[in-house]
DNA sequence: TATGTATCCGACTAAAACAGTGGGACGTTG
DNA sequence: CAACGTCCCACTGTTTTAGTCGGATACATA
C-alpha cells in the first residue's frame, strides 16, 4: 500500500465518474477538463483501472467509462492498489527472516500492523459514501452539458498548460511540532 | 507523514540503540554492523534525530549516540517524522480551496483522514514497546564485546559489499487478491 | 601533545519512482 | 469514411531514495 498523486487522481475521478454514472459513459477528455488532469495520464490510470476491473470501457463515439459494478461496491483500498500496483516483497516478503541471522527484522511486525491498519481504513471507505459526500456539499453534476459539434470556431479553448505541481502527496505534518 | 525505508531504517536504528541503552553511548559503526545499514547513511539519519532531539552525542573515544530521552517517552512517529522532514503541503495546504474554483478538493477530506489515523497509530506506539517485544523474543543483548584494541592483526573484516538492495518500502499487498 | 576514536557536515552520485507527453493503432458510430 | 474515443507503448524531465566520499571537529588517553 503506497500513497501518491497517483492513487490520489485516481480516487478523483472515480468520483467524478461515480457522480454522472447515471447517464452513460463518461469521456475521460471530460474528467480532464473537470479535474485538471492531463488526459494522456488519465488514459494510463484507467488502463489499469480497467484491468482491475473497476471500471468497463464503451469505444467510438458516445462511448467513454462507466463502473463495472455499484459505487456502493467499490472501495478507495481497490482503487489505489490498482494504480499503484505491486513492485512488491523487496525486503521481507511478509515471511521468513529479512536480517541473515535466525530472527526476522525487527521493524516486521510493526510496518505490517501499519499497513493493515491502513489497509482496513481505506477499505471501510466505498465510492459511495464519497460521492455523497460531494452531493451533500452542494456540488452539481450538470447532465451532459452536450456543446457537441458547436467547437470548431473556437481557438482550442486554450491548452491550460498549469505548471501547478499536482506533484507530491504529503499530508502536512499533524504531528510536525507537537 | 510519508513511509520509506528511511524511517525503517530510523527506527531500526532506534531500537539497536534502545536495546543498549543501558550501557552507556552506542556508536554508529556497531550500530551499522549489525543492522547491515551504511555508516554514512546512519550518520545522515542520526544528524536529524539529534537535531529533533530524540537522541543525544558524544564525541570522541568513548563517545557514541543516547537517547534523549526515556525509550517510554519516545513514540514511532516522532522518529519518522524526524527523518522524512517536511516537504510539505504542495497541493492543498490543509486550509482553503484546492481546485480553482470554490471548493476544496473532492477528496481533501479523506486523504486528511487517513493521514490522521496514521499518525495516531505511530504515535501509540513508544520505542519501548517496540525494544520489549525484542527482548520477549528472545533476542540477546551482548554487553559491549569490547574486543577493542585487537583488530589491527585482522584483514580488516570485509566491508561487506552487499548489493542487498535495502530497497523499496513496500509492504505486502494484503489487498491485492482479494 | 600526538593519536586514534567518533561524531559532524556538505557535496556529490546512480538508480529508481513519479508525473507527464506524444504518437499512433484500433474499434465504433453516424 | 470520418470523427470520436479508447487503447497502448515508448519516451521524457524532475524529484526522491539510498547511498558514497572527503574532510573537519571534538574528545580521551597515553
Amino acid at each position: 500500500m503506497r500513497l501518491t498523486t497517483k492513487g490520489r487522481f485516481a480516487v478523483t475521478a472515480m468520483i467524478d465518474l461515480g457522480l454522472r454514472q447515471s447517464s452513460g459513459p463518461v469521456t475521460l477528455a471530460a474528467i480532464s477538463q473537470r479535474q485538471q488532469i492531463s488526459l494522456s495520464y488519465l488514459e494510463q490510470l484507467f488502463g489499469k483501472l480497467r484491468r482491475n476491473e473497476l471500471v468497463e470501457s464503451t469505444r467510438g463515439p458516445g462511448g467513454g467509462y462507466t463502473l463495472a459494478r455499484d459505487a456502493s461496491q467499490i472501495t478507495v483500498a481497490e482503487i489505489i492498489v490498482s494504480v499503484d500496483e505491486p513492485i512488491d516483497a523487496t525486503q521481507c516478503g511478509g515471511k521468513e527472516n529479512c536480517l541473515g541471522e535466525g530472527s526476522r527484522c525487527m521493524t516486521h511486525d510493526l510496518w505490517a500492523t501499519l499497513n493493515q491498519r491502513m489497509v482496513d481504513f481505506l477499505t471501510s471507505v466505498t465510492l459511495q459514501k464519497l460521492v455523497d459526500d460531494q452531493l451533500a456539499k452542494g456540488m452539481q453534476v450538470e447532465d451532459k452539458p452536450s456543446i457537441k459539434r458547436a467547437i470548431s470556431a473556437m481557438p482550442v479553448s486554450q491548452p491550460i498548460r498549469m505548471n501547478a505541481p499536482n506533484s507530491v502527496f504529503a499530508l502536512g505534518n499533524t504531528l510536525a511540532k507537537a
